[in-house]
RNA sequence: GGCGAUGUAGUGUAGUGGCCUAGCACGCGACCCUCUCACGGUCGAGACUCGGGUUCGAUUCCCGGCACCGCUACCA
């Protein structure tokens, strides 16, 4: 049975998006481009309550930040539109009509308030097939009696009839066989007549029915509901095309207990969400990956790697190594804790690989925001000797600052160990020798430096960081003479001099 | 409570019925490099959830406990 691979990512619009629900996009994305197969991104709005205005925007706008692309869908269209459920109303009708005549299904009358007062009257009260007779519905009304109640524009839901004591297979494509009691299901709501939609359940079967789903990746969370999922095929006779199933892990705090949440972001001072995301209503900000600072290929690596791996130790992939090397079989089975500390790492790998040019680029906003002019080679030279003490382009700014601003203050720990009493006659011979220096390249100007050091034998630790101290301001920082080449041989003597006057 | 999933160092993971003295990476520590800081290099500390079984032998297979995660909505 060999079928065309067709998966898709199916999020509702009720917030930013998790970055649980992007692994698993990705996921999705990877296995769909490695068979040749096509990714779908359906938006699941049957939730009118919780409609979030921009939440679909800015799903399409991360996965276009992160480079993961969609087929079909929202925004793109195909032989499948719409692709946005609430637009899909009366085909999920139909199919809803399909069950209650086949008896798969029945209409429920009981309001919210009734169902929370027998939640409160039975201890561990659940609509199925102990219950049901219980209750207003079809099953218990005569058909005359629904007919009027529906004519009336009472309100209703229908529920799916869940046959008790079946033992249900699914079939999962990570954790293999998994077995699940009917009876311990419930009669799922399916539909509801107040909005006209259909719930999760329905609308994910039809519609993956509908398209040609032959994969369905999403999260553990769904693992439970499953069955009844298996069951609706069944129920609407598609068994032979169900689609296979594979449940991915969560992804859980780097700390203590749960599943990983905004809250944790927060208190631990990282994003949670692709991009910065800003709630209408409460004005709460949500930061999120690419302006915190990521390359997007480092949050693609660094996601991929949590919860699958290749088998080996390679840990740098690209999007085209992801594609060739991913499978679901090598998905873990166990949650994954996040470990923010290493997402940090995989950008400081992916920063080293930037050419200097680019970062130099990207360095620009910082420069002008320091109300900086500097030309851009000067920007070059100092993006590649700098980038590799940081994990983001935007913490290169004060470890290179020295290179724009000249110090004017300068730390006092330093100059208590390396300021001597002879070290301004000592900055003031260097001045003197630096005048000298015509070719004030990196080679002849340290060469001239340690000659100078050497002959007069001087503490090279003192004088080298006393000179670095007038450059730099402190006592860290690169190479000195990779320092004066790119200061130049004026202002390194400008700013020795002025150090030698502000130290005394 | 019920049902389901999962359980290798702090974290992500590899791995296997004996080759395991359990590998790699992040983080952590030390040392080396060195004019300082960083990078890099070397080394180090650090794990098979517990209890039963099966077996000549179990981290690996089975059962149970425990822990943890999820579901248990007219949310997805």
């Amino acid at each position: 049975m060999e079928r065309k691979v067709r998966v898709r990512f199916a999020p509702s619009p009720t917030g930013p998006l998790h970055i649980g629900g992007v692994r698993t996009a990705l996921y999705n994305y990877l296995f769909a481009k490695q068979s040749g197969g096509e990714f779908i991104l359906r938006i699941e709005d049957t939730d009118s309550t919780r409609f979030v205005p921009g939440a679909e925007e800015y799903i399409i706008e991360s996965f276009k930040w992160l480079g993961i692309t969609f087929d079909e869908g929202v925004g793109i269209g195909g032989p499948f539109a719409p692709y946005r459920q609430s637009e899909r109303r009366s085909v999920y009708k139909t199919y809803v009509d399909q069950l209650l005549e086949s008896g798969h299904a029945y209409i429920a009358f009981d309001t919210p308030a009734e169902l929370d007062a027998k939640r409160a009257e039975m201890p561990n009260f659940q609509y199925d097939a102990s219950t049901r007779m219980m209750m207003r519905n079809s099953l218990t009304l005569t058909k005359e009696e629904v007919d009027q109640l529906v004519a009336n524009g009472q309100q209703y839901v229908v529920r799916a009839k869940v046959e008790p004591n079946e033992d249900i297979e699914v079939n999962d494509l990570i954790r293999g066989k998994v077995v699940i009691n009917s009876s311990v299901l419930d009669d799922k709501v399916l539909y509801k007549s107040a909005d006209e939609l259909p719930t999760y359940h329905l609308a994910n079967i039809v519609d993956d029915h509908l398209m040609e789903i032959s994969h369905v990746i999403r999260g553990e969370e769904w693992l439970p509901s499953a069955p009844l999922h298996v069951l609706l095929y069944r129920y609407f006779g598609w068994s032979d095309t169900m689609p296979q199933f594979a449940h991915l892990s969560l992804l859980l705090k780097p700390d203590g207990n749960g599943k990983l949440s905004k809250r944790d972001g927060d208190r631990l001072g990282f994003p949670v969400f692709p991009l910065n995301w800003k709630d209408s209503k409460t004005g709460e900000l949500s930061s999120g990956y690419r302006e915190a600072g990521y390359f997007p290929e480092a949050v693609v690596n660094f996601l991929a790697l949590l919860g699958w791996n290749p088998g080996n130790d390679e840990e740098l992939f690209s999007m085209d190594d992801l594609i060739k090397l991913f499978s679901i079989e090598r998905c873990s089975k166990n949650g994954a804790r996040f470990d923010y500390e290493k997402g940090k790492w995989f950008n400081h790998k992916y920063l080293l690989m930037k050419d200097n040019d680019e970062v130099a680029r990207m360095m620009l906003p910082q420069l002008q925001a320091h109300n900086v002019e500097a030309p851009f080679e000067m920007v070059v030279k100092v993006a590649a000797l700098m980038k590799d003490r940081v994990s983001f382009v935007k913490d290169l700014w004060e470890p290179c600052a020295f290179f724009f601003v000249a110090p004017v203050e300068y730390d006092e720990k330093t100059i208590k160990k390396r300021w001597k009493e002879d070290t301004p006659a000592q900055m003031r011979e260097l001045v003197a020798l630096l005048q000298g220096i015509d070719d004030f390249s990196i080679q002849k100007t340290e060469e001239v430096v340690m000659n100078w050091v050497t002959t007069n034998q001087y503490h090279l630790g003192n004088v080298m960081n006393a000179f670095r101290l007038t450059l730099v301001g402190e006592g860290k920082g690169p190479h000195i003479f990779e320092i004066t080449d790119i200061l130049g041989k004026e202002e390194t003597i400008r700013r020795i001099e002025r150090a030698v006057a502000t130290i005394g």
